[in-house]
DNA sequence: GTCATCATGTAAGCCGTTACATGATTGC
DNA sequence: GCAATCATGTAACGGCTTACATGATGAC
């Protein structure tokens, strides 16, 4: 899970563990953002398993050197990245960069079976740099699972729905019609894929 | 989680542990059921909180005592246990009912200000048995979360929504749809509950 | 008598959390 | 110089999972 969202984020962009929370938070949603706690460790694990690598920043330029525009607004995550990084200097932060070797991990974690509701919005969310037909049968592995929970759904509705609680029911009624907005949507991005 | 999950279902009716699992499927989705190796440990644990307690099953009543009707197709499912339960004596299974500490304890759980996308359902899925207030302001406080969410979220896609890439963006659209959709259903059940 | 199912547990491990410790840099 | 923030980590713990061990009961 969070190997996931690491690698995608630091193929957008070389970041450093700090900032890599929080565009981890904005890509998670700020609920399951994650910690300290669970980032550092797995960031030195990804850096072990040659999934990452820390960027060697050496350039010990002082801040003086960098021109200042006055124009902030424009510049990129990665561009304040390395101008503050080459502006307090590299010793006492690791820069990470998604290596070849986890491009093509990423590429393997999205093809995984596995399709809860939690790794199915990441595999999404990143699935841009994934082949198109591996893209095609992760809305497709999608879209199936959530047809298979709905007839299920409806059979043990149909046993024994009536003497059901009110509240139960509701609940129930409400999730079968939320997963039908989630197959029409679905349905949606596989008609666009397979168009183009 | 796994606590109230059980007290709400001992609640309903006296089970032992293998049953127990049965029906917290049912109760909470094919996903996220319950394993033995949380369940048995879970149990032990309320016991001994004295939140549940194993009631004595000592009607050594032998099977022929039981009239057979053949009309099976309507026991409950407390009859059929009751009736296993008889047939095979207490000796190796453990029968489970909620205590008024217990009954305590739900009450507390659902009052619980958490509200996450786990615990809300399983607090509604329960909440016929606590105060009428206790449950309209369960429902408003999961209105208000809801709410929350989408201002963020809303926030965060204004300020950076043209240039995001486009697998992300259906998602948060997606996103705010389906929680939107949530936010009227929470409407319905609040017009109701303040009705009556 | 044997196989499937019912039934209860334990052990090891995964994945994540909170809380704590540490220190550099910046702004005032 | 001092506080706030940036930045990196460690330690302890929690909850849940899979795999394993054990044995009773029922169907045939």
């Amino acid at each position: 899970m969070i190997e996931l969202a690491i690698l995608g984020v630091l193929r957008e962009s070389e970041l450093h563990g700090y900032e890599l929370k929080k565009r981890l938070r904005e890509v998670m949603g700020p609920l399951s953002s994650v910690s300290f706690g669970s980032l550092y460790p797995a960031l030195a694990k990804l850096e072990a398993s040659g999934l990452v690598k820390a960027v060697d920043a050496t350039t010990s330029t002082p801040m003086s050197v960098v021109p200042m525009t006055g124009a902030l607004a424009g510049e990129s995550a990665a561009f304040r990245a390395a101008r503050r990084l080459a502006t307090r200097g590299p010793r006492n932060k690791k820069v990470y960069g998604i290596t070849e070797h986890g491009e093509a991990r990423m590429a393997e974690l999205i093809s995984e079976p596995s399709d809860d509701e939690r790794s199915f919005p990441l595999k999404l969310a990143f699935c841009r740099w994934c082949e198109p037909q591996v893209r095609l049968s992760l809305l497709r592995r999608r879209r199936q699972t959530l047809e298979d929970r709905l007839t299920e759904r409806r059979r043990s509705l149909g046993a024994r729905g009536e003497r059901l609680d009110r509240y139960v029911r509701s609940l129930m009624e409400h999730d079968t019609e939320s997963t039908e907005l989630d197959i029409a949507w679905l349905d949606r991005l596989i008609e666009e894929e397979t168009s183009a």
